[in-house]
DNA sequence: GCGCTATGAGTCAAGGTGTCTCATAGAATG
DNA sequence: CATTCTATGAGACACCTTGACTCATAGCGC
């Protein structure tokens, strides 16, 4: 990416990355505008042309600083590593600024073809990384799928993404249990 | 609400809230403004003023034209209410209009109170409505549930959520087969 | 036909946006 | 340390949008 040296250029730029989280955060995506991210970064306006010349761009990059749960390479017995990422993603989903960039991609990306495609890409990755467990964990012999392993991701993360977004609960255990429970039948407790 | 039996009032009014609830469709939420929403009602700037002197209170009016897929009055056998009702669902998420405000109400109402009030209000009337049928078939015997009734809600509806906001798919009659049947030990098939 | 009223076109000030210039401070180089 | 380069901040500028107002007109109920 862009490998500018200049300390000043790398300042400015965290300093309005990081201003544009905050109002993302505190205001919603309409308050990412030149001049208030100026405002809140301490920095000239025109400096903010400068580094983005569309907001647009400043707020794809503004989001893309939030961490997003996706899930790590999936790990061996299934039915713990299952427990543990949809744990992990629940966490990530309470907190302030995962919600509300899951919600901006969500709402975006209906209008921008640039926020769809990361929806997509984000969609792809939880879906991928579940099949390939699960398929490892049916090889395995732990699980015997009731569904179409394509329908695993909407099957396990919907209810978790539905409970944060809609109902702005916390996804408790006992539900992430039933969840893997009620994914197959599993040969491992 | 408004009774003004002005034919004049309700052409501009009606015409108004079509415009903005294209808009909404067409460029999303941001789109619905004063000027835009003048230009494609085909009235004056002014007269979008009179009606609706705010662009938000506009914007939740035009939302509220929408439809939203809530669930019907149970009625038993509970087993069949529940497929058809969430097939219903699954359709309706699948169109243009109800996706951009499903998503839109999700976004905005991080940000939003009023849109928050809505969101909640939705959340409440979904979740009491399968908790009423839930307990209603545990009663006659029809299911004993595997988690508590509290999480059917999120259960059920989340994954054909998350299959239309998130994956941009439709949630096929296999998947909700399979959540219905997940959801407990049915007696009924 | 006659009042009544919602409308549309227009004006106007205020504020936001996009673009440019220029002096300056900070960084790299010798 | 001196010199050169460059990113910056402040400001100026035209442009557009927004919100608020006026007023003649057309459509409505009576």
């Amino acid at each position: 990416m862009n490998t500018d040296p200049d300390p000043r250029f790398q300042r400015s730029r965290q300093a309005i990355l990081s201003a544009a989280r905050e109002l993302l955060l505190e205001k919603g995506p309409v308050a990412v505008t030149h001049a208030q991210v100026a405002e809140r970064a301490g920095v000239g306006r025109a400096t903010v042309y400068r580094h983005w010349p569309r907001p647009d761009e400043l707020l794809a990059e503004a989001m893309a600083t939030v961490p997003m749960p996706l899930l790590d390479n999936p790990t061996v017995p299934t039915r713990q590593w299952l427990t543990r990422e949809l744990t992990t993603l629940a966490q990530q989903l309470e907190l302030a600024d995962v919600r509300a960039v899951a919600t901006t991609l969500a709402s975006t990306a209906l209008w921008d073809h640039q926020m769809d495609a990361r929806r997509a890409q984000f969609a792809t990755i939880l879906a991928d990384r579940l099949a390939s467990a699960l398929d490892t964990a049916h090889d395995r012999g732990e699980v015997t799928l009731t569904l179409p392993v394509r329908d695993a991701a909407a099957f396990l993360v919907g209810p978790i993404y539905y409970r944060s977004t809609i109902e702005h609960g916390p996804a408790g255990s006992t539900l992430i249990e039933t969840l893997i429970a009620a994914i197959g039948t599993w040969t491992t407790p």
